[in-house]
DNA sequence: GCGGACTGCTTACCT
DNA sequence: ACAGGTAAGCAGTCCGCG
């Protein structure tokens, strides 16, 4: 086969390529161009792996210049390693482990325990492959365990272990010399140097330095890595039943690949009984349609495409169909060799390039809240798309086995297309932020894509642990020491007491600052050197430094690791690359790329505290997520406090923020300097509102900018699962309060308000609303059996789906509405408009109404004139 | 046997 | 597979009531 000889040989012959000249990308300039120029030019590291047939590490170096990717095995010699508590005599005499085929040797090391403050020596046992580390019954991990002994860092993935020995930095340059693998180091400007060394003036010398490594990370650019998106369709015999990869029993019918050098492929499969159809329709132009007869070919074919992409991008390809690709192809004879796909746990990998899944990428909360602020609710590659492209998948009528062959073609191409577009939109932000995260974390490409953020701030952690020669502690380790726990929660089945919120004072209040202490937890963390090792440290002589609402207290003796680079990614976040993302000085391409700086770093700083507050985070520690919150207490209160004192009138707050009404400039920038002077902790205006209406309830309010845009926070007209005709009508009342500028204004917009609810009231009694505009859509969160408890309405309509054939699978979203019978509810497809519960309806209205209403002093029956009783008994 | 008070479950939001 | 705090609606239970 074709496929066969663009296998791995044509990738491996690194090192004897030819002396050429450096590449000089955009930018490049930046970098320094050391060195000989023997060997193969500017590489980006994209991937470290572990290869079990030689092994050894590989690794995945893109060529921005001739755009592939080039292999490089390890020749350092590195092998996998765990740290022991007994000497090497002691290990001497555990028979089980000198006889142990993976043991490779043994060696004495020191390392720093950062938990006891003191130096350990500890017995590295190097083995000659990570399975005899761990993962086998008879690893060296558990009979040194059996043996009563304690181990360290014997759960680390080897890939990643190799990454921190070798304090390689995925998504950064790297060149081959001499067959080594070297940094590329960047020559920072002067200017640059200059101006960040002024804006730290003052600061830790520890941290300056940890500063000058990192600013580089943000200064180099990325690559526009040559990649395709790849999308199949299968046919099936029964409509709408989606075909099980590992059985991949229906032949693939058509396969797209839509790249970002503009070029599109749709591969088709003929088949006897389905027509071609009319005409292209909405296939792009420039895209080429091919036609196979033979099943097997067209595969073959699409296995050579992958073989010319450094990277692939599917959506949900690790589940569907870079998983179907592999078996259907293992199905017609393929041998694996002739597969470029390799499946390993939940992930479908390729041996040359790197595969990319963005559903998992865009599921990850913290991308989808911090980096893309909540645009996209849910993670379907229509809803992302419609979202974030304004443009979504091709709606069809018919089962796609059923479609014609242009029809099919142009469904599955445009898939591919909003895939690709996924990374491309917005001067390629996507690429841009996965190469940023790569190189906070220190994690693979495929790693990272794949992995929650957890994982991320645990690989950077570790990494900096090794860096300086840190024992990374075991998760009991700390738990031991710092099982503490001093707080109650509010919340039943919480470990600790989180943050307040200042009880609003209902009403329309007009001009309105909002202060807020800028990343508070982060900026927490750092002034008072909050750690894993610092909170409750080992010294007698740091007790009194007790943290406010607590019994713990914190290290006066040495600055915590956490702190340290946690104050630093927030201090950089802040100081230079929020500043840099708006600054008029610099052109839009530089302004997008420092926008990416600053997203990337948000998410790392939003996760910080939270990381140590999950059991599941092998740096869990309670105290120091305890004290976190507490010292977040303490700070608002205490300006809260010191706001009333200069007579301000805070009239709301939640956690970091702070409501004035109406204050004078004078007080604000006094607090704001009182709470620098006082806290050490920045305070900065957040925005002005020209009016804001509160109620009763917390974290609910309706706010107008001076510019009219509008800001709601927790309304139900805003929720997701509030109905569509709810939801429009909520939005035509704001936009009518979004247009108040005096208090007088309230009364033409109380006018307007009563004609907008008399309309939705008329058209919900005349039933003139669809089923579809009535449905209240709520997510099933779990396997429909889970749901024990209690039956809420949602699964009530879920239920009766199924009876009807539908699969019911977690995250699926599931459209009701509510209905007179025993039931209550009925899914959208099983009701009729004239069976709808128009009672409910009503009450749901009034609520909407009732939670902007009530701080004009309005009820819903002043507006409608008419109550919720009135109608029940006229109707 | 019924209704209101209550608790608990679930979802979606806020910081 | 980052945290805790809040709102809303409903399900289910308890308790009193001639």
């Amino acid at each position: 086969m074709r496929s066969k000889k663009l296998t791995l040989d044509r990738f491996l012959s690194f090192g004897e390529e030819d002396v050429r000249d450096h590449v000089r990308q955009r930018k490049a300039e930046t970098l320094h161009e050391s060195g000989t120029s023997h060997g193969i030019g500017i590489c980006y590291l994209l991937s470290v792996t572990y290869d079990g047939r030689k092994g050894r590490a590989l690794l995945k170096l893109y060529d921005p210049e001739r755009e592939v990717i080039y292999l490089w095995h390890d020749n350092t010699g590195h092998k996998p390693y765990l740290l022991t508590n007994l000497d090497i005599n002691e290990i001497n005499r555990i028979t089980e482990v000198i006889a142990h085929e993976g043991l490779d040797h043994l060696e004495t090391v020191t390392k720093y325990d950062l938990l006891h403050d003191r130096e350990v020596k500890l017995t590295k046992v190097v083995a000659k492959d990570p399975l005899s580390i761990g993962g086998t019954s008879n690893s060296l991990r558990d009979i040194l365990k059996r043996n009563k002994a304690k181990v360290w860092e014997a759960k680390i993935k080897y890939h990643n272990c190799y990454i921190y020995d070798r304090q390689l930095i995925p998504g950064m340059p790297y060149k081959i010399d001499n067959g080594e693998l070297k940094r590329l180091e960047a020559k920072l400007s002067e200017e640059l140097l200059n101006n960040v060394m002024e804006l730290w003036k003052g600061e830790p010398k520890e941290e300056i330095e940890l500063l000058r490594e990192w600013v580089e990370l943000f200064e180099v650019p990325v690559p526009d890595v040559k990649r395709a998106a790849v999308d199949i369709e299968v046919y099936s015999p029964v409509p709408d039943r989606i075909p099980n990869p590992s059985e991949a029993e229906e032949p693939v019918i058509c396969v797209a690949i839509a790249d970002n050098r503009g070029r599109g492929r749709i591969l088709i499969l003929r088949r006897n009984d389905v027509r071609l159809g009319e005409d292209k329709g909405m296939i792009p132009e420039n895209v080429s349609i091919e036609f196979y007869d033979d099943e097997r070919k067209l595969i073959g074919e699409v296995f050579k495409a992958f073989y010319e992409y450094p990277i692939i991008l599917t959506f949900n390809g690790d589940n569907f169909d870079l998983n179907y690709l592999l078996h259907r192809a293992l199905r017609l004879g393929f041998t694996r060799d002739e597969i470029p796909i390799v499946f390993s746990q939940d992930a479908a990998l390729l041996r040359t390039g790197v595969h990319i899944d963005l559903y998992k990428f865009f599921s990850n909360r913290s991308i989808q809240v911090y980096a893309f602020s909540n645009k996209y609710r849910e993670t379907t590659l229509d809803a992302i798309a419609s979202a974030l492209l304004g443009e979504g998948k091709i709606q069809h009528e018919k089962p796609i086995s059923e479609l014609s062959l242009y029809d099919l073609a142009a469904y599955c191409y445009r898939d591919a297309e909003i895939t690709l577009k996924l990374t491309t939109f917005n001067e390629g932000l996507t690429m841009k932020l996965i190469f940023l995260f790569m190189r906070i974390s220190k994690m693979s490409m495929e790693d990272l894509t794949r992995q929650g953020i957890s994982s991320w701030i645990k690989n950077l952690f570790y990494f900096e642990h090794r860096k300086r020669g840190f024992l990374i502690p075991e998760p009991s380790d700390i738990r031991d020491m710092k099982g503490v726990i001093a707080t109650k929660a509010i919340i039943k089945g919480k470990k600790y007491m989180g943050a307040i919120v200042i009880k609003p004072k209902p009403g329309v209040h007009f001009k309105v600052v909002v202060l807020d202490f800028a990343s508070l937890y982060p900026s927490v963390i750092k002034r008072w050197n909050l750690s894993y090792e610092t909170v409750r440290c080992p010294h007698e002589e740091c007790k009194g430094n007790l943290i406010p609402e607590t019994p713990h207290w914190v290290c006066t003796k040495r600055k915590g690791l956490t702190s340290l680079i946690v104050g630093l990614l927030r201090d950089m976040r802040v100081k230079i690359y929020k500043r840099k993302a708006k600054d008029k000085n610099l052109d839009k391409t530089e302004r997008s790329w420092y926008d990416a700086v600053q997203r990337a770093l948000k998410v790392f700083i939003n996760a910080s505290y939270g990381v140590f507050g999950s059991d599941k985070f092998p740096l869990y520690c309670p105290p120091m997520a305890e004290s976190t919150t507490a010292l977040g207490r303490y700070a608002i209160k205490s300006t809260i406090a010191e706001a009333e004192k200069l007579g301000l009138d805070v009239i709301y707050g939640d956690t970091d923020s702070l409501f004035i009404k109406n204050p004078p400039e004078e007080s604000i920038n006094h607090l704001i300097e009182w709470a620098e002077r006082k806290l050490g902790i920045d305070l900065e205006v957040d925005k002005v509102y020209r009016y804001v209406t509160l109620s009763d309830r917390k974290k609910n309010y309706l706010g107008v900018m001076i510019d009219g845009t509008i800001d709601i926070k927790g309304l139900m007209g805003k929720k997701r699962n509030t109905p569509e005709f709810l939801k429009q009508v909520f939005m035509e009342m704001t936009k009518v309060l979004s247009e108040v500028k005096t208090p007088e204004d309230f009364e033409r917009a109380r006018k307007e308000i009563q004609r907008i609810a008399h309309d939705s009231y008329s058209k919900l009694k005349n039933r003139s609303y669809s089923l579809e505009d009535l449905a209240f859509k709520v997510m099933i969160s779990k396997p429909l059996s889970h749901y024990t408890k209690n039956t809420p309405q949602h699964v009530k309509a879920a239920l009766q789906l199924e009876k009807y054939g539908r699969k019911i699978v977690p995250g699926d979203t599931i459209a009701f509405v509510k209905v007179r019978s025993r039931m209550g509810v009925k899914p959208v497809q099983l009701a009729r408009i004239d069976e709808i519960d128009e009672e409910k309806y009503l009450a749901h209205m009034e609520t909407i109404f009732e939670q902007v209403l009530s701080a004009l002093n309005l009820t819903f029956s002043d507006i409608i004139g008419v109550t919720r009783m009135d109608s029940f008994f006229s109707s």
